[in-house]
DNA sequence: TCGCGATATTCAGAAAATCTTAAGATTTTA
DNA sequence: TAAAATCTTAAGATTTTCTGAATATCGCGA
């Protein structure tokens, strides 16, 4: 059974991407754009985990947290912006399992929230632990813990873009992901490029790696006008 | 069985951090923000071990820890801001088993609760003490009961930061953690920073005590844009 | 086959992350 | 209270990674 996530950020922008990556890997996502909102969802329903925004215009994150704490008890994570002044936030952090600093990279977010689902289930061994944090098909293993990546039992040293080019391709595996997406996906929104061949050499250094040449791709296929993609 | 643990303290953020510490090493935990709360549990719950503050607006924590020791007997941590005034506490700390001031570093409250429990079986050996206070791997040896650690059988002299450190990789280890999740870990919730390099600084003192090359660490190993890990 | 737009390749400079060093601040110990 | 040990900070060096431009190549349709 996929997890329950609460995501909490008057930010509506920030709030629909953390949603969209979660529900790329496939988590059940429950999002509000305010505290008060989140509280009525934290009784009602039966949540595995919850980022949270600190500063909010009505509830802020460290009192939801605290709430989280009283009945339910289940791992937080706050989302800071960076340039929030130290004295507003500090304290409003305590209590909170781990925080992320804005702007993020989503996988940056992908990989704390599997570490403190497996961190949680590992205490609470009744609910199964599935090996969210692994990717593994036909001689490629990616493994998120480790930030390993090994083909055919060689591993193979990938820079943090290109594990992340890897893992989206890898999790998306079977659909054609397009060059636009997956800028998106890996970047996250803090940047905008048009003229995107940055993409394209990540991907050159990927298909190198892994003796993939591009004439007869075994691992990332080209398909024209519309993206890459790895077969299923 | 997990060992039942009391935490009081009407600063709420203290008591949550606690609680955020003790379950991440697996304890149950009963918190409350006020000594009659607290004073109830003790008559219902099969606690291990107490976690008082000194200074509580209603019941104080001496007087908790007195009635703790007149019908049940487990260990008693106190708790005690720094700034307090001497004679306001002295007295108020007797009959504690420990105490520590705030604030406190996350790891030195687990080691301090850990020793507590360990003593307190060690008397009472019909209660199986699982706690781990070492870890020990591949010629590494950590006792937190001690500080020490060893490599090879020849002992390395730690700082507590350096300990600290190596004793979080250790726990994770075969898993990338970060220099912020370090820093969290290590120092706690109450210190936010989140541009500081003195987590590698500790880092770079740490390889030099193991004779650790950068080049081909052995053991704590860099991995770009992520973190530090420690093989498995 | 040719032309054109999409994709590849290469590489050098920019940017970012890490490492190193050392000085000054703080804490602990004697 | 002084000395020693430890921690933090900052600046500059170094290494790794990323990006954008220039150029080459490919695939599709006319």
């Amino acid at each position: 059974m996929a997890a329950n996530i609460l995501i909490v950020d008057d930010e509506q922008a920030i709030a629909d991407l953390v949603e969209v990556y979660l529900k790329n890997e496939n988590y059940n996502v429950f999002k509000f754009y305010n505290g008060k909102d989140a509280l009525n969802c934290i009784e009602n329903e039966k949540l595995d985990l919850a980022i949270l925004d600190v500063m909010l215009p009505d509830v802020d994150g460290f009192s939801i947290c605290q709430r989280i704490r009283e009945k339910h008890n289940f791992p937080v994570i706050m989302l800071t912006a960076k340039e929030e002044e130290i004295d507003k936030i500090t304290g409003l952090t305590l209590g909170a399992d781990d925080y992320i600093t804005k702007p993020f990279r989503p996988l940056e977010l992908i990989a704390r929230v599997k570490a403190q689902l497996r961190r949680f289930t590992k205490y609470n061994p009744s609910e199964p632990n599935q090996e969210e944090h692994l990717i593994a098909f036909s001689g490629l293993v990616l493994d998120m813990d480790t930030h390993e990546c090994t083909l055919n039992e060689k591993k193979l040293s990938l820079t943090p873009t290109e594990f992340s080019i890897l893992w989206v391709l890898c999790s998306n595996r079977g659909r054609v992901v397009s060059s636009e997406e997956l800028f998106h996906e890996v970047w996250g929104d803090k940047y905008f490029t048009n003229s995107n061949n940055t993409v394209m050499v990540h991907i050159r250094h990927l298909r190198e790696k892994m003796h993939d040449s591009t004439e007869h791709p075994k691992y990332i296929k080209t398909v024209w006008g519309v993206g890459y993609k790895i077969e299923k």
